[in-house]
RNA sequence: CGCGGGUUGGAGCAGUCUGGUAGCUCGUCGGGCUCAUAACCCGAAGGUCGUUGGUUCAAAUCCAGCACCCGCAA
């Protein structure tokens, strides 16, 4: 059979595996790729490329970067002249328009990192963990204008235990992506696979994370807490004030113990780390990591403020 | 040239403004107490103070350059 050609809309690291198996797969062949423009990132304000624009640039495959797609004609022109089969969009960040839906013979595909019609939108990944979702996974769809309300064509499901962070999570993602858009995309071609309309009784929305939301309230529960440090990990990380200064928390345990404090307090230390009183139960920091500073256990942490 | 913090025994910090004896909380090692201990008591080892140069009788501290780490903002 000939190889479907497919075009490639993506642009943090998560889904750089997914571009590599479908430009290694010899059912496919990867025409281009789309990313976003390089942008100004870290201290020194450098622009950085992305990271699938990385990859392209190895891999010598043209890379077309608009500011935003829909107000681009030449790279929806340039876009035409591949006459591909598919659009795969991940992670993406651009919301196409039906002009550019109608270039590809067959589809576009999204791939999107929640178990539709469960956290449409912009972000599924760290709102299941913040929500203490048990269960999540991964779906291809096909691209239509509205977000993410598109006919779902696979699924997989993915786990998530008590103390997985949104990193693990990210990561996993990353490597479960790829067989599934290609097993997408060959279903497609094949007319083997036939995608379903979402129910819309399931529908939730994962907006984007507002730096508000990451600011600890102490008055919720232990739980919630370590649910939030967790879904949030890394970026851009949970935190709370002390003398003036931001602390971040980057590791947690809920902590079974009887012992009474004020609410955002200090109520214990031990060689594990420091244990603060929440509103509901108390919450063991495990590791954190101080505005200036490197992450390190909440101990040393505490130990230097003793100084 | 986006804004800012940092580098001091193995860890986390104070000391820098106002130059003059290397300090605190831990860890490690040894000893003691104890039925026992991660708890308590006593003691010890361990530091060219990031790096290079300058000022000075004298620099962790003042001045200049360099390196590395990090927060904010994007």
């Amino acid at each position: 059979m000939d190889k479907i050609k497919v075009i490639f809309f993506g642009t943090p690291d998560i889904g750089v595996k997914s571009l590599d198996y479908l430009y290694n797969s010899d059912k496919i062949e990867v025409l281009a790729v789309v990313t976003q423009p390089d942008k100004p990132a870290g201290r020194g304000k450098h622009l950085r490329p992305s990271p699938i624009k990385e990859y392209a640039l190895e891999k010598k495959l043209p890379i077309y970067q608009p500011k935003s797609i829909r107000k681009e004609p030449d790279i929806i022109d340039a876009l035409k002249q591949y006459e591909p089969d598919f659009f795969v969009t991940f992670a993406f960040g651009q919301i196409l328009s039906q002009e550019v839906l109608d270039i590809p013979k067959y589809e576009t595909i999204n791939l999107h990192a929640s178990l539709l019609p469960k956290y449409r939108g912009a972000n599924p990944i760290q709102r299941c963990i913040i929500n203490g979702d048990t269960e999540t996974g991964i779906c291809t769809m096909i691209t239509e204008l509205g977000l993410d309300c598109g006919d779902v064509c696979m699924q997989e499901k993915i786990q998530i235990p008590d103390d997985m962070t949104c990193e693990d999570l990210w990561l996993k993602i990353s490597e479960d992506s790829p067989e599934l858009l290609e097993q997408t995309l060959v279903g497609l071609y094949n007319k083997t696979l036939s995608p379903c309309p979402q129910c819309e009784d399931g529908v939730c929305m994962a907006d984007k994370l507002k730096k508000e939301e990451t600011l600890i309230d102490w008055n919720k529960s232990a739980k919630d807490i370590h649910n939030l440090v967790r879904g949030v990990y890394k970026s851009p990380s949970a935190y709370f004030i002390h003398n003036e200064k931001i602390i971040k928390v980057m590791q947690t345990r809920v902590e079974d113990t009887n012992v009474q404090g004020q609410i955002g307090e200090i109520v214990k230390t031990d060689k594990d780390g420091v244990v603060m009183q929440t509103g509901e139960g108390c919450l063991r920091l495990i590791k954190v990591k101080p505005e200036g500073k490197g992450e390190m256990y909440a101990r040393d942490w505490y130990n230097g403020l003793r100084s």
